[in-house]
RNA sequence: GGAGAGGUGGCAGAGUGGUCGAAUGCGGCGGCCUCGAAAGCCGUUGUACGACUUGUUCGUACCGGGGGUUCGAAUCCCUCCCUCUCCGCCA
């Protein structure tokens, strides 16, 4: 949500980031709503200074005796007009709160125009991708030959897309969420967090999953619950409608959650295995910060997020994303894409967006400034640190064998307890 | 799921129809005292929206959310949500 003070003074600013991104361009009836609004405030609230005055003066004579029923009747009529301009008020407050949610989020100056996904910025790329002496294996034929991953009895118990992680596979999995989680905490600055894995419409919408992408999302109807489709929701939230004390920030969270999205509309091959799955493992980081530091902040958690892959010895290339592949509510983002040796191809592994005030505005997260003493919207940042389906795929298909057995990479192997997939099992 | 009790300012906690944005205490802020601090004393202390004469300005709204009764609601009624206690069920 943008202010609406800065809709009204500059419309022309908002319009140009609107465009930019390539969203829905509803300002023109969003200012004019607006007006409306301000025309039936103004006249409701000098109504009701009269009914209040009205309403001292039948409380002195009342005490002090004296003819009631003129004023009482006045009260009346002036009370009718002022539930009419209530009810016109709140008609149009709804709609205005509809649309100014429609409404995304702009561009940082320093994002680079762009039309899409081609004009994404490369930003730098970091280990060596491996070389092969025979023809690798994807992950698919890797982790159904060793029995790790099963997609056929994962259909038969929910349906395409979804995980069923066997043996080695399911401990390899867990073994690379205990690895982030640690690596992430490691510095002593990140909070872990272990949030519900569902919320309400108020809490997606104060993230802006709401209203944009309510059909990626698994709904319950019956309890009015969605199923998170990121850890960013929660954990985000953890803070909606508060005020944070200036020497609380930075807040920094991390925590693991599954992951659950309906993909709606994408089909065929670039959904074989783990490449579009509708639920996947995250561990996710989120700060809540000064906004003087946002933009620094974003630099470290994209470090943060690139630490876990050199670690893992996983080739990445970091991107930055041009205006028109900028999510809803992101001013700025930089994709980490790790290398498939089997699919030749990098994979989206991670986020990580600076949402400036956005989320804090439509989640009234603010924070008391020393000082002055002024209340201001934080700013929020959050990254995968990482997914763990495309980081899988990457990791098996470049730690796999001649043999068709996988390396565990050495610093996962205190949390696997193996060194070696087989298809005997992890040895 | 059933029964009951609650939800008031940053926190605790009064307030059962009118002058209540709301007593009191704590906390915060400013001052006095002090070499300094504590204690003590004095003062002060919310948010949102709207207007313009942009001001230590004016108006309106806000006592969990929504609706109702009334000239007037923190206070009465309805409804929803949440918390707590007991019972039931249960990993």
């Amino acid at each position: 949500m943008l202010d609406m003070k800065i809709i009204r003074e500059n419309p022309e600013a908002v319009r140009r980031g609107i465009r930019l991104k390539g969203e829905e361009d509803n300002l023109s009836a969003l200012l004019e709503i607006d007006q409306h609004r301000r025309a039936a405030i103004e006249e409701g609230d000098a109504l009701k200074s009269r009914r209040n005055v009205l309403s001292k003066d039948i409380a002195q004579k009342v005490k002090a005796g004296g003819d009631i029923e003129p004023l009482k009747e006045e009260s009346r009529t002036i009370g009718e007009r002022i539930a009419a301009l209530d009810e016109e008020r709140r008609t149009i407050e709804e709609r205005l709160r509809k649309l100014s949610l429609t409404i995304p989020n702009l561009p940082h100056s320093s994002v680079p125009e762009g039309k899409g996904s081609e004009d994404n910025q490369l930003v730098r790329t970091s280990g060596t991708k491996p070389e092969f002496d025979f023809k690798p294996k994807n992950h698919i034929e890797l982790g159904e030959s060793l029995g790790i991953l099963d997609f056929p009895r994962a259909s038969k118990i929910a349906g395409s897309g979804f995980p069923l992680y066997l043996g080695a596979g399911a401990t390899l999995e867990r073994a690379l969420i205990n690895f982030m989680l640690d690596e992430h905490l490691a510095g002593g600055q990140f909070r872990e967090v272990m949030t519900p894995f569902v919320a309400t419409s108020e809490a997606m919408t104060g993230t802006a999953q709401l209203p944009k992408l309510a059909d990626d999302m698994y709904y319950c109807s019956r309890d009015d619950l969605y199923l998170i489709p990121t850890a960013e929701v929660p954990i985000t939230n953890i803070h909606r409608g508060e005020i944070l004390s200036e020497a609380s920030l930075p807040i920094y969270y991390c925590g693991y959650s599954p992951c659950f999205r309906r993909e709606a509309g994408s089909y065929g091959k670039e959904t074989r295995g783990f490449l579009r799955v509708h639920q996947f493992n995250k561990v996710e980081m989120v700060k809540f910060v000064l906004p003087e530091t946002s933009y620094d902040e974003l630099e470290s958690l994209l470090i943060a997020a690139t630490g876990i892959l050199d670690k893992l010895g996983i080739a990445y290339r970091v991107m930055e994303l041009c205006t028109r592949d900028l999510s809803f509510a992101a001013a700025k983002c930089y994709d980490i894409e790790t290398w498939s040796p089997g699919e030749e191809k990098w994979l989206e592994a991670s986020s990580c967006s600076n949402f400036v005030d956005f989320q804090a505005r439509r989640s009234a997260i603010r924070f008391r400034r020393e000082g002055t003493g002024k209340l201001e919207f934080v700013h929020t940042l959050n990254g995968s640190g990482l997914a763990t389906s495309r980081l899988m795929v990457s990791l098996l298909e470049a730690y796999q064998t001649d043999e068709g057995t996988i390396r565990v990479p050495d610093v996962l192997k205190r949390y696997t307890g193996f060194g070696h997939i087989t298809a005997k099992g992890g040895q």
